[in-house]
DNA sequence: CGTCCCGTTGATAGGGTTCAATCTCCGTGG
DNA sequence: CCACGGAGATTGAACCCTATCAACGGGACG
């Protein structure tokens, strides 16, 4: 099941036999939750990071009067939380989004690789900034793209990422995740992504129905949406 | 000119005579430019990163009709494009704001940082994921936060960060930058922009003049934007 | 002294929220 | 096997925050 991170990892970088084994070294415990079940808050201190095997999770900050703002959805083959590698405690929880399974890295193993395998150190901490980029494109849907927009953005981005570890094609994916949990991704309200999803469907783009996002027209989904695939990094790096 | 970048790091790790050394030795050269110059475009390579000695940069994603998202503000001390050191190509532009004074350091240095100083590594490392912090917490303030939480979450943040490396103090700080600079980190209209200000200084929290930042509430600024230094790492962070 | 950029203010429009009701699906317990 | 309950999906109506459009002011600069 490490597979998809290899896979994930080899399709921009090289990866040696050496870095292989201690990737796959690297690994503790792995370990099955259910949905909705938070894995770390902020403040906490953290001595491991966590490597999505199966399954959804997100990254999210809680504001006052129960607002929440999910800022990244890790799919199978991400480091949910490799940054906390360096910053010890996050500043934001992370919860499972759906049933999951996980792999556990200690932090101690991860200082090892940073002083035996600087290569693979630059490999990921490539993968934390991918992370980044991912975030800036969301600043730029939150800030700037219309409730349509920013659906169609979402699903296209998630449809791409999951792709990239064999878990989608250009028909659809399964998202087995709420319209709830959409609305805390989009910055909108959940009727409002409703009826934007609505819209989608009518203008023959893509469905979403509990559990799986079915594309009826996929550049018309990434046109709506204005992605443009760059910022996912999807050809090799030469690190 | 280097010693806020020194000062940033020692807030929050230990640095030792060797790696200072290091550090200063990794500038190749310094360089002035004026307000408003691009630095850096999408899908250029790049061959160094950029210190920030003086000045203010940002970067930012064009979207189509010249809508504009600023997703990072840069102040002296930071490291504007650490992260182009992993990424080579830039998923998005590099702009001054000021007139800005920078160093640049070759990515072969960081390379190199990164054979011989685990520890420096993990430091630059971390020096990225706190770049993230950021851009997660303005993902907080696009998708939920009120156009007056906004401003004042952006204030109180600048004049934290600018606080650090001793260009702040609790009455206020110079930012040299228009209020259409505003909107487009906010994701909000000039003339909102305009609007929120007046309030923000109707309420007694703080006046934005060109060139100036005035403080006469820290607590209600501070307030009004929810607020919370945490995911800035404030704090000692032992990696 | 004209021009341009930015700041400021007013009036109007519109995208998204809020409030509320209904529907569907599904797990649970009698 | 079916009634019940709860969470999420869906839809309508009214409202509100922010955008849009437009006009004017003021300072910097050639």
């Amino acid at each position: 099941m490490i597979e998809a991170h290899l896979s994930l990892l080899r399709a921009r970088h090289s990866i040696s036999i050496e870095e292989e084994t201690a990737i796959r070294d690297s690994i503790s415990e792995v370990r099955d939750y259910p949905a909705r079940k938070v894995l770390a808050e902020p403040g906490e201190e953290l001595s491991f990071s966590t490597l999505v095997l199966k399954g959804f999770l997100c990254r999210y900050k809680d504001l006052s009067e129960g607002q929440r703002q999910i800022t990244q959805i890790h799919v199978p083959g991400d480091f949910a939380d490799l940054h906390s590698f360096t910053l010890k405690k996050l500043d934001h929880s992370v919860m499972t989004l759906t049933p999951t399974r996980i792999a556990m890295v200690p932090h101690a193993t991860l200082n090892r690789i940073t002083e035996r395998y600087p290569h693979l150190t630059r490999v990921y901490w490539f993968s934390t900034n991918l992370d980044a980029a991912i975030n800036r494109e969301w600043e730029v849907s939150l800030g700037r793209r219309t409730a349509l927009a920013r659906c169609a953005h979402l699903l296209a981005e998630l449809r791409f990422r999951l792709a990239m570890v064999g878990q989608a094609d250009r028909r659809g994916y399964d998202l087995p995740i709420s319209q709830i949990d959409l609305s805390e991704c989009l910055g909108l309200t959940a009727v409002h992504v409703n009826r934007s999803l609505r819209r989608l469907r009518e203008e023959g783009a893509a469905t979403f129905r509990i559990g799986r996002v079915e594309i009826h027209d996929l550049a018309r989904l990434e046109d709506i949406g204005e992605f443009d695939p760059a910022y996912l990094y999807p050809a090799a790096v030469p690190i």
